[in-house]
DNA sequence: ATTTTTGTTGACCGATCGGTTTAATCATTT
DNA sequence: AAATGATTAAACCGATCGGTCAACAAAAAT
């Protein structure tokens, strides 16, 4: 007896997401959203409830559909040095790819919000925090394997290169180059090598 | 002939910049920079011109009075290993004591508005180049007095540095501790001492 | 003392904000 | 075909947005 939505929820959070992340949560209107979903206002709010509740849709699809995913997928190769070097070749690629230089949906937001709102700002610690237990996760795996040398410190270098990573979505949003973020990614990688010079 | 300003000129601004500082652009409203100034609407638009002049002056002042003041004053020790580890000792302590957490806030700006708004990128990127600049000439005068190992990298180390402090003033915005902080920034000034392990 | 110049004030502007409500619309069930 | 109940589009809400303006006030110039 009820009827299906007319609109696929999905891919209108999908939009709203591109909205959020491009513009951050203030300075987007429900105008942007509306256009941008194709919902019109009153679907929107009966889907949804309200920006607040858009956003916090919109980041965490971001968390688990981009950041979970890539990290994922890297944890996969199940080989530690090339994934955390291939974190930061895609995250950089991405970075020089995308023409609107969006940068990361979570750590844009960190700096938007972080201070009030106790929700978003749990979402975007526990996606940072996620991040550095995949450094560092890869960075004891390698040790085990003889891969990584065994006297650096996983946890120092863990959060390392969780800033270096933080560092590269910002400066990459129109400071740094490519070629200088490549220069700042392989000084942090070094970290790890085999031989000190 | 005129009438001289029944307020202080430079110390609204200095009002306006902890609002602007406090809040980004995009959600600090003018009612809000009213309230903090003390300054009525007219007098304001009548001093300034509007919002985003207010803006351009806040932000202008913050890179001088706070950033160029700090590194030039740590330039003026003339000892480069110093002036490179007090950059982020000051920068840490100040972080950490300030309550609310509001980070840098060029950097801040940086991610706000770096796409649009021509001139107030140039302001943000010209205030991170020449902090880059800073590490850049205390490695090399370093080099150059045998104090920081010469086969080291000046430029890539720069650009090193300056990655780590944006990400220290993010991420101390509420990811991490002090001591997380001390760790990134113990880790990066490893790059320019005498021996490696 | 009057004019000129400039700063202050507070009401006021249209636009837009996020959000609500209403009435028409539609697929489904009876 | 009638009844049902969610969906839709659009009018509408008060609040707030950034910005303007005319009336007024204070000091310098005449």
């Amino acid at each position: 007896m009820p009827w299906e939505k007319a609109f696929d929820e999905e891919a209108a959070v999908d939009c709203a997401m591109q909205v959020f992340w491009e513009k951050g949560y203030g300075n987007a209107s429900m105008a942007d959203l509306l256009a941008a979903t194709g919902v019109t206002r009153g679907s929107l709010y009966n889907a949804f409830g309200g920006k607040h509740q858009l956003f916090i849709r919109s980041l965490t699809k971001y968390d688990q559909e981009n950041r979970r995913q890539v990290l994922g997928e890297l944890e996969a190769l199940d080989d530690p040095r090339a994934a955390i070097s291939g974190l930061f070749d895609s995250v950089i690629a991405e970075t020089t790819e995308d023409k609107q230089r969006k940068g990361c949906f979570l750590i844009n937001t960190a700096l938007e919000i972080l201070q009030h709102e106790k929700d978003v700002s749990e979402l975007v610690t526990k996606g940072l925090r996620e991040t550095e237990g995949f450094f560092r996760r890869c960075i004891e795996v390698g040790q085990a394997r003889d891969e990584i040398p065994s006297h650096i410190n996983a946890e120092a270098t863990a959060k390392t290169f969780m800033a270096t990573l933080v560092a590269v979505r910002v400066l990459g949003r129109g400071v740094f180059s490519q070629d200088e973020l490549v220069t700042v990614a392989r000084q942090a990688t070094r970290l790890i090598e085999r031989e000190e010079p």
